[in-house]
DNA sequence: CCCATACTTTCCTGTATAGTTAATTAACTG
DNA sequence: CAGTTAATTAACTATACAGGAAAGTATGGG
């Protein structure tokens, strides 16, 4: 994946790491400082921080600065990309997608996006 | 990413790159054969041959023999993995949508009764 | 049997990524 | 203002990946 990749295989390349899918899964309970994401994790501090640049870059989390913590928590739009990237697929997949696609469903209609 | 990475982590591998995603858009208008497949892209054909052994490692096709082609089709398993993944981020995704989102949730219950 | 067809594999290059430690930036604290 | 805390950046290593050219492997046809 070339830098400044389009966005859609950004998201692809960010969740193709499980240390940075278990960061977006720590952010689904809440907001959480960048030490805070690396405690579970038994790699350097800097590691998870370039991590959470990638995330960052991908779109998937935003960073607020508060004093000198920087407290992260997730963006949904790269996420609602990924699930109407999948529509394609769900004649191919049959009903296994019905919660996803209904939930899309609703979303057309109401969101510009 | 490491080469016998997780299921969920060789998917969102094998997904991060434009080509292997055309492949796979490709192959839910059917069956195809490496050559063919090959067709629409500006690169050489060792090159696709190798796009289709990651999709094919990460379970997302298969490849069936007939004489010297190479059939190839979806697999809907990672795919579906993929919708299950996503199933975590469903109320995070739905609680970005606001007051219109359930506005059009009680629409739709509307519509259904 | 030899040759064309359809791929795949090997070897090579350039670039990207994950991780490390050490140095740096930034903001608060006494 | 010196020191501590929080996190990023820099420099480096090691591995991975995309791509091309060239050689190798099957398979079927004349």
């Amino acid at each position: 994946m070339t830098v400044d990749a389009d966005p859609l295989t950004a998201t692809f390349a960010a969740l193709a790491d499980p240390t940075r899918r278990a960061i977006l899964a720590r952010l689904t309970r809440g907001e959480a400082t960048v030490g805070q994401l690396a405690e579970p994790f038994d790699v350097s501090l800097p590691a998870i921080s370039k991590h959470v640049k990638v995330l960052q870059k991908a779109g998937l989390i935003e960073q607020t600065r508060r004093a000198q913590w920087r407290s992260c928590r997730l963006r949904p739009e790269p996420l609602r990309d990924l699930a109407t990237w999948m529509e394609q697929y769900r004649d191919f997949l049959g009903d296994s997608l019905d919660r996803l696609d209904q939930y899309l469903t609703d979303l057309q209609k109401g969101d510009r996006s």
